[in-house]
DNA sequence: CTGTTAGCGCGTTCAG
DNA sequence: CTGAACGCGCTAACAG
């Protein structure tokens, strides 16, 4: 295998001149700089980070740390993005990366946690969905060992950034959308009520519509912020609120549906799987109610009805995240990132190829 | 950082003697690993890896390599099973994985990839999805420089292991199935063709049926082999074959489907996606088609429509590449595995949880 | 059976 | 601006 010492020969310098170079360090002249490049181009040299990451102080790499509560597979999808996002950008900075799966360190101390992503040289994590009540994580972060940054979780500190959208306004401009577009379409779904439950709701649709808000899990930092902007709709509007936690579980969504969509108007999902759930439980159910979810994930356009839904870029928010945690371990700051949303339909359309 | 040192004072022996323990040594006293044993547990200790891995010739760093063809996300599914059931063996093994995607590595020469390799302490990779016309893969294969596992490519040599279903086999079993299933349950089929083309085909039915394959990739190992199956199956059967590629696409298969399911009376597909492509062609045709696919991917529980498929747990052949990778590390032999598959049919409540 | 020693490939002082 | 020397944490002969 080809080392630096290599390249040190051919280009007739020392290593450490060539490390120079390659770690773009000032104070080495163009002359010897042209030597070196033209030196590892010729011996196709590639440093290996294995040996840079042992003798540095501050190595790179970074631990993807990967909570695959998929409990439907068909949402791999977005921890592919995820994975695919970092891993690239992080090939572009020439940070090595660690997939890890929760399960690999659940029931572990944080000593151990410590020890572990220690012995592995890791000094930059991005934790991919952190729940509220992982005590361990939540301590790993407060002790700042690691820079971190956290995906779809609003914890800042010096040694720590998060990146996510705006979930409080991107629930709430989904959820707006869903609602007047169903108003502006005329009152099918009033007069199906009326029929059903034998009287006359038209009074009730002048002052307040239903909102069956399928919620994703108590304590959750995404689910928090969502519910705020249902609320905040829910006063605009003067909508009458309904919440019901699903878990983000398609079948729970489904049995919420069957339960409470007769006396609502509209069903706003937390996520797109549980969207899926509640509109197939709505057709078992032979009735018609608007729906949307949140995700924008292709599944959506495989099962038929279209909804609205959020898309956000599940690649570039890794890829970003990647980039933060490049910032952070080159001792900048911590900060909160915001990454832009967009509202969708999935057509089936639209997703093949 | 606690490291091997720290045992070796605390244990009050040797560092070479806590590494001899660590990797399962010989010609160590049973008292002396105690006392190391519990010195390591006192500290916390987690050998570092890549250090590991910089100072062993046989280092236990590997790849993933991972062709990620994926058209349609929808298919993540595959590989991130793949990923996962890698990775979770991997740490079993205490082995250090590296997921890279052949993008990261294309239009690069045989060199520069053996550098890349060598640069990470690579020493064995695993390939997901080979494809035949991947030249300098093959080159890559053929040079045995790296321990290599082939899923899904009967490629085999001293170095090279192969990890697979049985794709002839299993591609007999579903379509079979599938043919058959569909002769006993009647004529609805042969009532309707007579009445399209206002001419009984009673007499052709009892001849041959015409089966419309719609295979993957032209070379492609796995291809090929599934069109053994289905010329074995088509001779036994008496069967009139027509083969199309669809390039694992679900936009080609929708339109090989519209172009010529109208002049047969069954359609295999290669994959699930195309199954799901020539699935949603035949409704939007109005005709109905006996159709099967292959996989077994959750996507398929989505659809409305079951159909037979065959499934492969992809995270049990990835695991199981771990392993004969492992071996082959410890200078096993080369060989072939073939894993098991099952026929099953994916209904929406299979899936959802 | 145990300890000593020399690297693995690279980053990083610190003299020159 | 350059190079010699040391060490990161660990493995692997080799001595004892």
């Amino acid at each position: 295998m080809v080392s630096i010492k290599d390249v040190a020969k051919r280009a007739e310098v020392a290593i450490s001149t060539v490390s120079k170079v390659l770690n773009n360090y000032p104070n080495v002249s163009e002359g010897t700089k042209k030597k070196v490049r033209q030196a590892i181009e010729e011996l196709n040299f590639v440093p290996n980070t294995v040996a840079a990451a042992l003798s540095s102080k501050h190595n790179f790499r970074i631990a993807l740390l990967i909570n695959t509560i998929t409990q439907t597979k068909a949402i791999d999808e977005i921890d592919m993005q995820y994975l695919s996002g970092a891993i690239h950008k992080a090939k572009e900075l020439n940070l090595d990366v660690v997939p890890i799966f929760f399960s690999m360190i659940e029931e572990k101390s944080i000593a151990e946690i410590i020890a572990y992503f220690q012995s592995q040289s890791i000094t930059g994590i991005i934790v991919y969905g952190l729940s509220k009540d992982d005590k361990v994580l939540h301590k790993l972060i407060e002790r700042q060992i690691f820079k971190m940054v956290l995906i779809d979780a609003p914890l800042v500190n010096s040694a720590t950034s998060a990146v996510w959208v705006n979930q409080k306004q991107a629930q709430y401009d989904v959820a707006k959308k869903t609602i007047t577009e169903n108003m502006e379409v005329g009152h099918s779904m009033a007069e199906e009520l009326s029929m059903e439950k034998g009287r006359s709701i038209v009074e009730e649709l002048s002052t307040s519509k239903r909102i069956l808000y399928i919620a994703g899990k108590k304590n959750g930092y995404v689910t928090e912020e969502r519910i705020k902007g249902m609320k905040q709709l829910a006063q605009e509007l003067n909508l009458q609120l309904m919440i019901q936690w699903g878990e983000f579980s398609e079948l729970q969504a489904r049995q919420i549906t069957f339960a409470h969509a007769h006396s609502c108007d509209v069903v706003i999902c937390a996520s797109d799987l549980m969207a899926i759930g509640a509109m197939k439980a709505l057709m078992e159910m032979d009735i018609f109610r608007p729906v949307c979810g949140f995700d924008g994930i292709t599944l959506m356009g495989y099962v038929g009805k279209q909804m609205n839904t959020i898309r956000q870029s599940f690649s570039a928010i890794s890829a970003r995240a990647v980039e933060e945690l490049w910032l952070l371990m080159k001792d900048q700051e911590g900060r909160e990132v915001i990454l832009p949303h967009t509202i969708v339909r999935l057509h089936y359309e639209d997703i093949i190829c």
